[in-house]
DNA sequence: ATGCAAATGTGCACTTAGTGTAAGAATGTG
DNA sequence: CACATTCTTACACTAAGTGCACATTTGCAT
């Protein structure tokens, strides 16, 4: 259960594959499909290690002998055992802002967003995403892991919106506005997370909920406190 | 110039004074001066350090030396060297927060927070809170303790909300209206930041001007681009 | 298949981070 | 001045993170 979701490789930690990647995209080659298949051991293992002995109570070499793997290599793939931890959220992440670029182009902004993001409840490794979110509450650094993703999703975000509205916008209407928006879906999603401990689908519409919710008080500028 | 500003202790290390401080408002005792001062030394040396050498190639061990301060004293104050690097930014938000409360109760909500965060903008140590910020484009690490420090304010000021708006609110409202309202203030900062390199005081009134553009973009829902 | 080039995994050594502990220096109090 | 408390320091130790050289695996052309 709870398989973790692996990106594409959002972030090697700046070694190696600076120059040739042969093709990223449609090229599940063995060697491609072995790095993804060692993230993902690497990833899982953080995660087990995390229910098992707590969050923050486990080593980076724990985490390379659990998923079978050298502790270089642990270090070669993240930074550090809680990034290790975010793999899941960096999907969900990246999967709204593709959803969001996959929107008809002549669609209202504020329509886009909605159905983007509340496209993006219905992410399978969405039970690990609430875990996690509720794990950040308890460690400092898992917090900050968490944080740093959503604001690197928020800079994808942002330039697919500044794309789609003409190139040249106001830098603040566009900063305050894709931090805003994110900003409900984070509030969203911390209502959810917080409602719900058992990994089941049936609350995946609820998060739906929340997130158009929080983006209907968001485009009424929060007068009705309801 | 450029003196570091020192918040009252935001977060010992969570080792001593668990128990029983004395009287920590109104009773600058000798040895709560020597912390303070302590405290400010330490992250005086680490801003010029970060300056010199350039963010994230010093160590600890520099800053410590550089403060006249043993290393484990360092580490009794701070948890590593970037966050020695937010103590202005959590005194500038800790003055949001203390402002948007002095505001008087009848005072309707977005009023409030409007003169509260648009006086944070005459803060002294203002240039530093923006080198900060720029500097943290570059160092992840500082990202990280940045995010950090503005998630803390979120929820104090969320606190601060909920008792002026009656104690229940719908937990919704109040995460998304007070992330939402942050984001605006965190956009404000980032367009002004980028747009200023002299740390004149002339650029202080521009500030403002960017919350109050931000904050009432979030009014109108963000309705107009303009 | 064979051989070569590139990419990946691993072991080793090293610097730095961060923390527990006990002892010493400074401060508040009577 | 004596005493308790709090702060600082030195020491030792575990863990984080990284550079480097070498082994292994994969891709590709012959």
């Amino acid at each position: 259960m709870s398989a973790v979701f692996v990106p594409g490789a959002p972030e090697t930690p700046e070694t190696q594959t600076a120059s040739g990647a042969p093709a990223p995209s449609a090229a599940p080659s063995r060697r491609e499909q072995n790095k993804l298949d060692t993230r993902r051991a690497i990833a899982e293992s953080a995660l087990n290690l995390a229910r098992s002995h707590g969050i923050g109570n486990f080593t980076a070499d724990q985490v390379a002998a659990d998923a079978g793997v050298s502790r270089r290599t642990f270090f070669n793939y993240f930074h550090g055992a809680e990034e290790a931890l975010t793999t899941s959220t960096d999907a969900f992440l990246e999967l709204a802002a593709a959803e969001f670029m996959a929107r008809p182009a002549d669609e209202p902004l504020f329509e886009a967003m909605i159905a983007a993001l509340a496209a993006i409840a219905k992410t399978e490794n969405l039970s690990v995403c609430g875990e996690l979110f509720r794990m950040a509450e308890e460690s400092p650094e898992l917090m900050r892991s968490q944080l740093h993703a959503w604001e690197r999703a928020e800079t994808r975000i942002r330039q697919a919106v500044n794309e789609r509205l003409g190139g040249n916008l106001d830098p603040l209407y566009l900063l305050a506005l894709v931090g805003a928006v994110l900003s409900c879906v984070k509030a969203a999603m911390q209502v959810w997370a917080a409602a719900v401990d058992e990994p089941f689908a049936a609350s995946a519409s609820d998060l739906e909920d929340q997130i158009v919710g929080a983006l209907s008080m968001l485009r009424d500028g929060f007068s009705n406190p309801s």
